[in-house]
DNA sequence: GTCTATAGAAGGATAGAC
DNA sequence: GTCTATCCTTCTATAGAC
């Protein structure tokens, strides 16, 4: 059996990342990781010490997960429109795969700040831009693209992805009256996103 | 002293309402609500009966109090472009004043989806996008904006502004090496935003 | 209505046998 | 490494005096 062939820690890693991510931090127990991952309690502190720890593990596994699917964009050879399309069909496909991420990251960095700041320590965004602006500059002047609103537009561009996972609860509970299906809606955004941000960007 | 003039089920309320918008249901204490409040523990239970009467009666409040911020501008005489920006200025003016409104109110209806349903039961979406349309029929003609778009655009729009307070600790931790500070960010955002929509729906 | 004291249950953590 | 049993703290909730 491929499950019962896995080492324990990792079977306990895989029932606690399920267990946090439905639940979070504060309302996850022990007990129901231990049960998930088919084995008792005492094996849970033997592998990884305390539930902060076992917990820290996850939040880090799961948010680099999250974050570095932001950068494979950048190395294609497309142009920047076809670069914001990629990215909402690539982008979107991952969230459709990881519904409850968004959610989870964005609350549980709420609760916590600092866990942030040591994850994000190697990034340097302000350089990132930097690469894009000079990648594309002969395409900018169809643009309203400019360095000092670079923070705007990248805020814009994952909002549009990002929230409608973040608020899907709230999206259902509206679009019940409507007919309209949320995992329809999220197919359609992929191309929606990507031209809406298109037109707003260009001159 | 107006704090203590107050009556005590006031008084608690407020209590609860920051205790669990800061901790969220499973995080919040009812010693910690108690103790904010200025009084001992029973008087929660005599008034509220138990944390989760005490803790529904403060969200249906907050959650109330956020949704009713989307619909003044339906109200108001103006164009579909001034409507857009006197939107993102109320709008965001009111999230600056309540900044971990997004959050909480996001992460709980994850928790509890059902939740969410008896609120929003009397709000009829479908209708409120039809007077849009109706209102605005001479204008739409130079803009993108037909009744199947209607989901998309609509959750586009508060995508923008609500997002970047859900977000908030991954952003100042992204801003903080680029020298961008956040209140001024969304200072800024409020006319961002609006442009960007406004050139978005634009023909 | 308000307080103190405490019941009763749950949850994280550990000891110790195998 | 894995299990059972249990410790100990924390938390919600209530009993009962005033």
């Amino acid at each position: 059996m491929a499950v019962s062939d896995k080492q324990t820690e990792e079977r306990i890693f895989e029932a606690a990342t399920d267990i946090f991510v439905e639940k979070g931090m504060d309302g996850a127990r022990m007990q129901d990781i231990a049960n998930r991952a088919g084995i008792n309690k005492a094996m849970l502190h033997y592998y990884f010490r305390s539930k902060d720890h076992l917990f820290n593990a996850v939040f880090e596994k799961v948010a680099a997960k999250m974050f570095e699917k932001f950068s494979p964009v950048l190395d294609e050879e497309l142009s920047l429109q076809d670069k914001i399309r990629f990215f909402y069909r690539e982008h979107i496909t991952f969230l459709q795969n990881n519904q409850q991420l968004p959610a989870f990251i964005l609350n549980e960095i709420n609760r916590n700040p600092e866990r942030i700041k040591r994850l994000l320590k190697n990034l340097e965004l302000d350089k990132l831009w930097m690469m894009i602006l000079e990648k594309h500059g002969e395409e900018l002047k169809d643009f309203n693209i400019t360095p000092d609103l670079m923070p705007q537009i990248m805020v814009s561009i994952a909002s549009l992805s990002v929230f409608p996972f973040a608020a899907r609860g709230i999206l259902e509970a509206l679009f019940e009256k409507t007919n309209v299906d949320f995992d329809k809606f999220m197919e359609e955004r992929k191309t929606f996103a990507a031209d809406f941000v298109i037109r707003a960007l260009k001159k």
